[in-house]
DNA sequence: GTCAACTGGTTGGGTTGTGCAACCATGGGA
DNA sequence: TCCCATGGTTGCACAACCCAACCAGTTGAC
């Protein structure tokens, strides 16, 4: 294959792959779209954090994060805290609420890409994802 | 990294890439859709198909396809032929206009891609492409 | 042959995710 | 003190979806 190809097809698949996952977790989890659950799952790994954070990390307008942020406070599972050092900023951060049902969603992706990853050697794996670490960095 | 783990990791980075992708498509080639180009692109490979195809490729509701290929045929990129084996289906194929635009699209896709990805070994970016292909198989 | 069930495609209606631009409030220097 | 930068919200528009209802051919059972 040339690289050329290579890319070719690298792009095409991702479309592919992406349209497909954010289908099918809707379907898994009506109560959680694609991209809350992300904005969710990067509150809990980095403890909080601001709305513009969000914003510069998954490369979204600041406008879609706060309706997010809007959407994702209504439904109790963050909170805004201010911060003490800067009156304009609000720290983001899960509830017990936002926490249990992360998990709990986490647990039932898990066990369907597990499901449908079965058949990979682990070195694949772990080698698959390291290469879209790199790509996105 | 655990398979957990990794399974985890890929989820998001896909979900980060499909995000950026398509806004930079969009900003690349205002014309011509993320989606739309997919969907030239499957018409060049497969050498013209019926809009059922393309909506079972994708995984995509025939309505959306329908209003997709209703779009680029009125931007002249790609045409209905009857079926004279079946009145109810229109095959659809690229114009020639449509093939030049897509040629034209690809190229400066491929060459944003090369850039994006040039530090990368030919190896790496083919087990890369081989990984996303045996994923959405 | 006729009628029901199926298939390819269109259309109406609604939801979601998104960006851009304009705006407000706070913060931090010249 | 003013001016500009920064964090965030809101109005507006748009693209990409899906679902449901529909029309028009096709096919098979009877």
């Amino acid at each position: 294959m040339h690289s050329a190809d290579a890319v070719e097809t690298i792009q095409r698949e991702m479309t592919v792959f992406a349209r497909r996952a954010r289908a099918a977790a809707g379907r898994m989890h009506p109560e959680l779209s694609l991209v809350s659950y992300t904005l969710l799952g990067h509150l809990e790994e980095s403890g909080g954090c601001r709305a513009t954070d969000l914003a510069a990390h998954y490369a979204l307008d600041k406008s879609t994060v706060s309706r997010q942020v809007a959407g994702l406070e209504s439904a109790g599972l963050i909170e805004r805290r201010p911060d003490p050092a800067d009156q304009r900023v609000q720290v983001l951060h899960l509830t017990r609420s936002g926490r249990d049902i992360l998990s709990q969603v986490t647990e039932s992706r898990r066990a369907a890409f597990r499901e449908r990853l079965a058949g990979w050697p682990a070195e694949d794996l772990n080698r698959f994802a390291e290469y879209l670490v790199r790509y996105n960095a």
